[in-house]
Order: structure tokens, then C-alpha cells, then sequence
DNA sequence: CAGCATCCAACCGGATACTG
DNA sequence: CAGTATCCGGTTGGATGCTG
């Protein structure tokens, strides 16, 4: 404890940095739609891929890889046939949906507002 | 009021794509840090720069024009010499960091077990 | 101090084709 | 149905150098 204001800083900076892979987990173009559409109830594979809709199976299989690395979804395979693969959000993707949906809330109540705001500042700056 | 399901899902797309654009807006490199960082306090161009650390100059400006369009901060220019310029969160952009500051909390309480599933999940899949 | 301009590498993500 | 493999174009963002 010779420099607390230095353990304080350095801290800080390891928080942010954990923060900010945190945010790029979920900062990606689908994760969040995913999230979204996994609600509560649990999803197959195809059922995601339409309700998020222009996405494609490439993405929609990155995504889902990525959540359930950080242990957001799980992953349950039925081996029928036709192959049938379910998934869910875990107690952590839950709980990260609460959060999601204020950020969505928020989005859905400003977004005509920063619409008009964009296109505002752009009458004033004329594209070269 | 034919077909009031495809009017729902037709506007449920619309609401999403909405959302995107603004998710779209802070889900990139720097804004949410950018924006913890002006907090409630307004801040010079190169006290940002050193607070959001390894940001780079053009990263920064970029960033904070994006919010300026988006009616997040405000630019303001004192002529003095030399030159100085404050950016502040509008009340708009103070709501935002209402909800990013949820979001912030959420990752520093999920970062060590999120980075502990994800070294449990890639021992399980060794690259190859 | 507060930027803009240019160049360029890395990565993200779409399209497409193929498999168990 | 539920993916993987490959290709490839656009964008993001870092490094660097210059300006009022």
C-alpha cells in the first residue's frame, strides 16, 4: 500500500479494459438481436435466424458461439432426425437481457430525436 | 386494419432497425468510454484523451463529432490563446449514460466469470 | 492546444457453396 | 435442419505528419 492513488489508476484502467470486452462482446452487429429474440423462451437455430431476420447463418452461428463462450446461452443438441438444436438464455445472458432492454428502451425513445439531430448537423456541414 | 399482424411485424422491423442505428452509434470503439468520462463534468479535447488512454487523436475527434450529430455532447469554442474547446453531455446524452453506466456496472460485475467461461470453453476446443 | 489529411493493415461481416 | 468452409469487399481504426 505504498501508493494507493497508483493501485487506484492501474485498477481503474484494468476495469475499463475488462468493460470494454465486455461491451465488444455484445457491441457486434447481431448479439444483441439475438439476445433479444432468445428472450425467456428457448429457440432453434432456424427459428433465430428468421426472427433476426437479414442475418445469415454464418453470423447467426458466430453470435451464438460468441454468447455461449462467455456463458450467456447454452447450446442443447437433440439428436433426432432431423437434427434439432435448442437454445436459451443462461441465468447471466437473463440478466444481461434486463439491461439490454433498457439500452433497446432507450434506443426506441431517442431515436427519432437523434435522427433529426443528425440530420440537422448535417445541413450545416454539406459534404465537401 | 386488414392485416394488423404483418402492420405489427412490419413496425417491429422498422423499431429495430432503429435501435441498431443508435446501438450502431455507441457500440463502437470509443463512445461509451467517452462518454463515462465526460460524466457529468465538462472536459477539455486532450483531458478526454489522456482519461480514455490508448484512444488516438483522430479516434477521439472522430468520436466526438459522431456524438455532436447525434445531439449527445455539445462543442463549445472559447478563442482565447491558446485555443481551448469544451465538450459536455447534453441532457440527452446525460439519459444515455444513465443507461450505459447499467451497462458498464453489469460488465465489471460479469467480467471475471465471463473471462473464466471463455477460457473453460476454448480449453474445450482447442484452436484446430 | 485542438485538430485535419493521408496512408494502410486488420478485421468484420456478406455471399455462396458444401456437409452430416 | 443446423451448421462449416472459402472467398472477398467495405469499414474501422491505428500511425504519422502537418496546421491555425
Amino acid at each position: 500500500m505504498a501508493h494507493p492513488t497508483t493501485d487506484t489508476a492501474v485498477s481503474r484502467e484494468e476495469a475499463r479494459a475488462l468493460i470494454r470486452d465486455v461491451l465488444e462482446r455484445i457491441g457486434d452487429k447481431w448479439s444483441v438481436a439475438v439476445i433479444c429474440q432468445l428472450g425467456d423462451t428457448t429457440r432453434r437455430f432456424n427459428e433465430l435466424r428468421r426472427l433476426s431476420h437479414p442475418i445469415t447463418q454464418r453470423m447467426l452461428s458466430a453470435t451464438l458461439q460468441g454468447l455461449e463462450r462467455d456463458g450467456l446461452v447454452t447450446r442443447t443438441v437433440h439428436d433426432t432426425k432431423p437434427p434439432r438444436v435448442d437454445y436459451a438464455l443462461t441465468p447471466r445472458g437473463l440478466s444481461l437481457l434486463d439491461v439490454v432492454r433498457n439500452l433497446a428502451h432507450w434506443a426506441e425513445d431517442n431515436a427519432t430525436a437523434i435522427m433529426d439531430s443528425r440530420t440537422a448537423f448535417d445541413r450545416g456541414r454539406p459534404p465537401r
